[in-house]
DNA sequence: ATACCTGCAAACAATTTGCACAAAC
DNA sequence: GTTTGTGCAAATTGTTTGCAGGTAT
């Protein structure tokens, strides 16, 4: 059993194990551990829907005093980004947007009223794979997919 | 059999029914055939790959005597993209660009080495969303899938 | 001590908008 | 003739960069 093992069942991301595995992922890869990224890592572990860089920076300068420069929230979304931490959610309209995750092999589930988002794991596209290969010659190697629909909340609504 | 019968095989979209299809729906949706649009539309067609707002008006400009501004390239392609003739291509690491498509429920398959695109149709993800819908008691509306590999050219080198 | 990080401000890039004029139907 | 579309330039908005100084280890 890892230490961030998620998904198993499908579910949101839990922000405070979120935020201790970054903070060790950090730790072991020598990035240190300073206080705009904390408050920057924090912030998003609040989020429960997709946000833009521009609403995270936002939503630091509304605690007063803070100072976190825009250059410091881009350069650590786009660490947390690359490392898996972050990944991106593509809504039909809107732009995409980011929302707390885990390194790996995941898939998102998107209410499309409320903006939650749920990881879960395993897709069964090995048979798809495996036509698409014979019927085009690629040599298939990754692929992205999220589904989009109204959670338990907003389909009664 | 519909005008734009595609993929039933995988298969790039061919430029010049692709160019007639819009322009048929064009005169459908009552907006007018202009010099500008005409324009951006061969433009268009003539991409192999992915191709952003800032490519396009590039490449028409590129174009001795072209005038046409980015205002039309930008409305252009708003306009077709929410008819869904073109479609939005999420490469791994680099921006998103479009590609020419047809409406409908289709799928694509993205060269990481190249960049050429094939469109698809039929992904049997039927189970896969039962599931889900009954673990997460969301109602599954619809999906982006798109698949990433080297393309039969460029596995070889 | 010494990397690594930071905020700032300016540069850069991408997209949107208002509006007088032009073109399609 | 009227409605729809257009180019232009300016306004917005989003992102990156250079650098002098600060801070975690």
């Amino acid at each position: 059993m890892s230490t961030h093992d998620v998904a198993q069942q499908p579910a949101r991301v839990d922000p405070s194990s979120w935020m201790q595995a970054v903070q060790g992922a950090w730790q072991a890869g020598g990035l240190r551990a300073t206080g705009p990224r904390l408050r920057v890592l924090q912030t998003i572990s609040r989020y429960r829907v997709p946000f833009s860089a521009e609403d995270l920076y936002a939503a630091l300068k509304a605690r007063r005093d803070d100072r976190t420069g825009r250059a410091t929230v881009y350069r650590t979304l786009e660490q947390l980004h690359s490392a898996g931490w972050l990944a991106r959610i593509h809504q039909q309209g809107s732009e995409a947007g980011y929302v707390p995750s885990f390194p790996g092999h995941l898939h998102h589930l998107v209410c499309t009223s409320c903006g939650v988002v749920i990881a879960f794991e395993g897709c069964a596209l090995d048979e798809l794979v495996a036509r698409l290969a014979a019927q085009t010659s690629f040599a298939i190697e990754s692929h992205l997919l999220q589904l989009y629909g109204r959670c338990a909340m907003c389909r009664d609504c």
